[in-house]
DNA sequence: ACACATCATGCACACGTTAACAATCCAAAA
DNA sequence: TTTTGGATTGTTAACGTGTGCATGATGTGT
C-alpha cells in the first residue's frame, strides 16, 4: 500500500487538509508545522496520487506531442531531435505523450481532462481540423514549424523560404544557372516555403524556371533517389540540385553516382536540416540548418507558461534558419 | 462542462451506476437498456474522464518508454523506430510516456499508480537499479535490447553476437586478415554482444588478436571518425574494419576518404542496424539488420498482454538478425 | 475588559467513477 | 398460495486530494 496525505495526518496528528497545505505551500498555515510535515512526508517516502489530484484540480498532467504523422514524411533525425528539446524543458512535471494526429478517427477522447497542454509539430494544413478541435476543446496549444491560417494560434517556425533563397543564391553565385529542385510531400508548409525561396533566388537573378527542372518527392532518402535519377536522364540535366532535406540530398547523390558521376564535380547537391550525419557524408553536405531542437524547446516553455501564468505569448516566433556550407556544392564544370 | 455518467443517468431516467455497467459491458444489465444507454452515451459526447477511473480502478493508463538516455549514445533512427514499432500497439488505449532514465536522480515518482507498465529500452548495467526499482515497485515491465542478469524480467533482444560474428565471418571469407573493430560504449550491452562475436569469428579462424585493431568509440558519427583515424596511422593498417553500428560507420567512410583513400578500394568497412540511411551510402553499407521495430512491436504486445491478462511470458525472446551485403565490404587489395 | 482582526487548523464536501450490497420484480417451483 | 431464485436496478461507500466555511487561538487597539 502506498503512502496517503491521511497517513501523513495521522503520524502528525494533524487534518488531512494541513498535509495537503502544507505540501502545497500554502500561506494558510504555520511554516514550522509546513516544515515538520514535510519532512515526515519525505521519511515516508509519499508521492502524490495524481490521478486523485487530477479529479480535484482538474488537470492531467500530460502535455501531448502530435506529429502530423509517425510514418512517412517525418524523418527520424527531425523526430529525435524534436521530442529531445521538449523533453529538456517538460522534466518530470509533466508526462509526455508522443502521438500521430493520423493516429486518430476522432478526437473525442482529446479534451481538456486528457491533456493541460498540446504541442503540435504540423507538417501541412491537413491538421486545421485537428488544430480546430483543439480550440473548441480549449486546450492550450501552440503549433510549431508551421504557420497556421485562419485559426488564431501561437505559432513557433523556422524561416525556411529565407534558407532556401539563401542556399540557392549560393548555387548562383558559385556560377550555377540550371539548378533545379526535389520537393518535399505535396501540401507539407515546410515544402511550399522551401519552393518559394528556390524561387525568388531564381528570379533575382533573372533565372527562368523550367518545369522540368522541378520534380515532386516525399523526403525520405528513396523518394530523393528516384527523383535524381529523373533529373538527370534529361537531355539538358542541371548542374546543382537543391534538395528539400538531407535525406532525399543522400538518395539524390547516391543516385549521381550509380550513374557513375560525381559531386560535386558534375553535379552539385544541397541539402536542407542539417541532420547530424550531414557533415560526415562524403563529400560533406552543403545544407541549412534548422533549429529544430531549438524550436522544440522554445514552444514547450511558451506552453507551460501559457498553462501555469496563463499568459499571453505572441502569435508567431521566428527562428533563424542558417547556411552551412560543406562540400557538395561547388562551381559548375566548363561547359 | 462535460459530460459525466450521471448526466447520462438523469436523461436515461436510470441510476448512475447503471449506466457505469452499461458502458463496460457489465454482465449485470438488460441489454436492452444496454443498447439504449450506449447509444444515449455516444449522441450527448460522452468521454470517461480517467483521472476519475484511475483513482478508482487503481491504474493510470500510462504505458513508460524508458530509455537508458536519451542524449548520447541512443541514435535517431534507432529512437524513432523504437517509439514507431511502440506506438503501433498501444495505440489510443494508453498514454505512452517517452523518458530518459538519466533524467531521474531519483526514482520515487515511478510507482504502480503513476505507471501500468514500462518498456526499458535498456543498453547497459548502468539501467539495473532502475530496473530493481520496477521490480520492487511491482511495475509490470518488459527490458528490450539487453539480457539482464540477476534480476527477474522478461527479455525481449537480438542475437547481435551471432550478427556480428556473420559479418566478420563475412570479411574473412572475402579474404580480409587484418580486420579492426571499433567498438561502441563501454558497459553497453550491445557493445559487449557484438565484440563477442568479432573475437570469436576471428578466432574460429585462426586469426590472432591484435591490440592496436580494437578502438573504443561511443556510438556516434563523430567517434567513428576519429576512431578511423587513428586505425589509419597504424604502421600496418588494417584491410577491414567493423563499426558497431552504421553511425560509426558513416563517420569512418567520412575518414577514410579524408585520408584520400577509398572504400571498399583501400579499406572494407561494415556497420551494425541496417539504418534506413545506410543503403544509400556511396558504397552502400554492408551491414547487420537488427529488428528494432519488431522487437518492441513484440515487447509492446507481451506488456499489455501481462497487464491486462496477467499472462505470464516467457524470460526471453531473441529475434534474429540478418546480414546484409552490400558494397562496403570487398576482397582486399593485393599486398 | 472588550470587541475585533489575524492566523492556524479542522470539518465536511466535492470531483467522476466502480463495486459491494440491498432491493425489487417476476416467473417458476413446491 | 407460498417460496425460491434469477435477473435487473438502485443505494451507498470508496478511491486520494483540494477547498469553502466554520472554529478556535492569539494578539491588538481602544
Amino acid at each position: 500500500m502506498n503512502v496517503t496525505i491521511k497517513d501523513i495526518a495521522r503520524l502528525a496528528q494533524v487534518s488531512h487538509t494541513t498535509v495537503s497545505r502544507a505540501l502545497n505551500d500554502s500561506p494558510l498555515i504555520n511554516s514550522e508545522t509546513k516544515e515538520k510535515i514535510k519532512q515526515l512526508a519525505q521519511e515516508m517516502g509519499y508521492t502524490p496520487n495524481f490521478s486523485a489530484k487530477s479529479l480535484v484540480m482538474d488537470r492531467s498532467y500530460n502535455i501531448g506531442l502530435f506529429f502530423s504523422t509517425l510514418n512517412t514524411g517525418t524523418s527520424a533525425g527531425f523526430f529525435y531531435e524534436t521530442v529531445r528539446g521538449i523533453n529538456s524543458v517538460v522534466k518530470d512535471a509533466y508526462n509526455l505523450v508522443v502521438r500521430g494526429i493520423d493516429d486518430y478517427e476522432h478526437y473525442r477522447s482529446i479534451h481538456r481532462k486528457s491533456f493541460d497542454g498540446v504541442i503540435v509539430m504540423s507538417q501541412s494544413a491537413k491538421d486545421d481540423p485537428f488544430l480546430h478541435h483543439l480550440s473548441e476543446a480549449g486546450i492550450p496549444h501552440i503549433v510549431l514549424n508551421r504557420k497556421v491560417e485562419g485559426l488564431k494560434a501561437i505559432n513557433i517556425l523556422s524561416d525556411d523560404s529565407h534558407g532556401s533563397y539563401r542556399v540557392v543564391n549560393h548555387m548562383i553565385k558559385k556560377g550555377h544557372r540550371r539548378i533545379a529542385i526535389i520537393s518535399g510531400k505535396q501540401n507539407f508548409h515546410s515544402t511550399v516555403e522551401r519552393r518559394d525561396g528556390f524561387v525568388r533566388a531564381l528570379q533575382d537573378a533573372g533565372i527562368e524556371l523550367k518545369e522540368s527542372y522541378q520534380v515532386g518527392a516525399s523526403y525520405d532518402l528513396k523518394s530523393g533517389y528516384t527523383a535524381m535519377l529523373q533529373l538527370l536522364d534529361l537531355p539538358e540535366r542541371p548542374t546543382a540540385v537543391f534538395c528539400m532535406n538531407d535525406d532525399m540530398a543522400v538518395g539524390a547523390v547516391k543516385a549521381v553516382h550509380d550513374a557513375g558521376l560525381q559531386v560535386p564535380g558534375d553535379v552539385s547537391v544541397a541539402g536542407f536540416d542539417d541532420s547530424m550525419f550531414s557533415a560526415y557524408l562524403s563529400p560533406a553536405l552543403t545544407t541549412v540548418k534548422r533549429p529544430i531542437e531549438e524550436i522544440s524547446r522554445q514552444g514547450a516553455l511558451v506552453l507551460l507558461e501559457s498553462i501555469e501564468q496563463k499568459k499571453l505569448a505572441p502569435d508567431i516566433i521566428y527562428l533563424r534558419t542558417e547556411l552551412v556550407v560543406r562540400e557538395s556544392v561547388a562551381e559548375p564544370a566548363k561547359a
